[in-house]
DNA sequence: ACAAAAGTGTTTTTTATACACCCATGC
DNA sequence: GCATGGGTGTATAAAAAACACTTTTGT
C-alpha cells in the first residue's frame, strides 16, 4: 500500500490492479482435558464450492468492518465463549487457491487471512442453528477439509505449540482458578507426553512467581486435594518478551 | 473465503462485502558489518497521499500475482541482489490505515499485506531511477513514515530478532564463505554487543556442528588470519523446528 | 490398608557465563 | 616487540532432567 513508484521501462507488461474480496478463516482450538484431546472447530459448508465439505468457520469481510472485527464475528456466531485468546495467523493469497477464481480470469481475487482462537472447552458452547453441521474435530481426526484449509490447520496447530511454550495464553482458556494438574493436563494435552515431567513442570512454575496459591483446597474423586492457583498477570510482566518460559 | 453460514436472524445488519486493492509493503533490512549499523531500505513517495514522506517500499497487487510475486517485484525494483531470505510479516486492514479510504465511504478499502526480508549489504545495490528517493536507513535514524510503516517496521525488527535466534537466517545474507568473526558482528549488529561472549558464541556454534571449516585461511590486516567456514544445510536440518540454536 | 493424586526434595547431567590465556599476523 | 584480532581452555554458576519419596485424600 505504499509508494509504488512507476518504471519507465515495462510499461507495457504493467498490468492492472487487482480487485480483491477478502475472507477470514479462524483456526479455533480448545483442550478437553478430561479426554485429554486437542479439539479443532469445523463448520459444513452450505454451498458450492465444496458444498458439504468441511472447512474451518469463515466469513467475507464486509463494508466498514475491521479484519480482526470478522475474525470475531464468525467465532460469535459459531461459539459463545467469554475467555478466548485471538491473533493473526497468515494470508494466503496464492493463485488458484479458490475455485471461484478462474483460472485465467481477471475477475476478483479471493485471499484470506486467517485467525488463531483458543477458547475454553468447558465454557465454550457451540451454535447449533438447525442448518449447518458444526463440531469439534479431534486433531488426529481432522478429515479433507474444503480450500487449503488443512494447510491453514497446520499452521494454526505449529502456531499453538509455540504460543503455549512462549506466552500464557494457557491462562485465558482456564477458569480463574485452576490446580497445576490442570495447567500440566493443557500442556500435555496439546505439547504430548514428555514435554516435561509434572514435578519439574510444577516447580520451575512456582519459581518463576506468577502463580499465586489461593490457599483453597479442592478435591476430585481420589488422591490428595490440590491447590488452587490464580494467574498474577502483574507477577508476570517482567516475562514478557523472554523466550522459553514455560518449557 | 469459506463456509459463510447465513444467519437467520439480524438479516438487516447485515452488510455488503467489502472490495479491496491489496498492497504488499517490504520491510527489506540489510546489516553493514562494516560499520556496525543495521539498516533499512526506505523510499520517498512520488505521489499523493503523503508525497514527499519516506516510506517502506510497496506496490499494489496486480492481477494475476501472487502475494509473494509482488513482494519480490517490489524488491526487485528497488534493488539487485542475488540471495536474500523473504517471509510474510503481518497483514494489516484497520479501518481508516490509508487516507485514500474516506471515513465513512463504502468506497474500496485498502489493505496491506507486509513481507520481511534481509539481503546481503554488501551485494544489494540500489536501482536509482534518477526521480524516486531510494536510501538505506539505520534504524535509529529512521524518520517519520507514511501510513502505518513505522508500526510495520517495528514489527518487522521484532521479526528480525527473533529470527536470528531462531534460524539461519544469517547464512542467506553472508557470502558462501566466512569468518566466524564475521558472523559474530552481524549477530551483535542486530541484537546489540552483550548477547553472548565471542569465544562462547564460537563454542556453542562449533559444536553443533552445521559449520564446516573450508581450511582456508583469510587474513584482514593485522591479527591472525581466520579461518573460513561455510553452513551445511545438510547438517543444520535436525535443528529445524528446535528453539534457540545460536543464543 | 491401599490406591490415587498432590506435592517435596535430591542427585546427576548439561548448559550458560565469565574470564584467562595462547596463537599468528602486520607494522 | 607489541598491538590486533583469532582461537582454546577452564572454573564457576545455573538450569534441565530424572526420579525417589512423602503427604493427604477416597474407598
Amino acid at each position: 500500500m505504499a509508494g509504488r513508484t512507476p518504471r519507465k521501462s515495462h510499461l507495457l507488461t504493467k498490468q492492472p490492479l487487482a480487485d480483491f474480496k477478502v475472507g477470514v478463516d479462524n483456526v479455533i482450538f480448545s483442550v478437553d482435558t478430561a479426554q485429554n484431546r486437542l479439539l479443532v472447530l469445523l463448520v459444513m459448508r452450505q454451498q458450492e464450492p465444496f458444498l458439504g465439505q468441511w472447512c474451518l468457520p469463515g466469513t467475507l469481510v464486509r463494508q466498514g468492518e475491521a479484519l480482526e472485527s470478522a475474525a470475531y464475528r464468525i467465532l460469535s456466531e459459531k461459539i459463545r465463549v467469554q475467555n478466548l485468546y485471538l491473533e493473526q495467523l497468515y494470508t494466503f493469497g496464492g493463485l488458484g487457491r479458490d475455485p471461484r477464481e478462474a483460472p485465467d480470469s481477471y475477475d476478483v481475487r479471493y485471499l484470506s487471512v486467517s485467525y488463531f482462537a483458543l477458547v475454553s472447552f468447558a465454557e465454550a458452547e457451540l451454535i447449533a442453528d438447525g442448518v449447518s453441521g458444526i463440531a469439534w474435530y479431534p486433531l488426529q481426526q481432522v478429515p479433507q477439509l474444503a480450500f487449503d484449509h488443512n494447510q491453514i490447520l497446520e499452521y494454526g496447530y505449529r502456531r499453538l505449540r509455540n504460543k503455549l511454550e512462549y506466552s500464557p495464553v494457557a491462562f485465558d482458556v482456564l477458569p480463574e482458578v485452576f490446580t497445576l494438574s490442570d495447567l500440566y493436563q493443557l500442556y500435555t494435552t496439546v505439547l504430548g507426553e514428555g514435554f516435561s515431567d509434572y514435578s519439574n513442570f510444577r516447580s520451575r512454575l512456582l519459581k518463576l512467581g506468577f502463580l499465586s496459591d489461593t490457599g483453597v483446597k479442592v478435591s476430585r474423586g481420589a488422591g490428595r486435594p490440590a491447590s488452587l492457583y490464580r494467574f498474577d498477570a502483574e507477577a508476570f510482566a517482567p516475562f514478557k518478551d523472554r523466550p522459553l518460559v514455560f518449557i
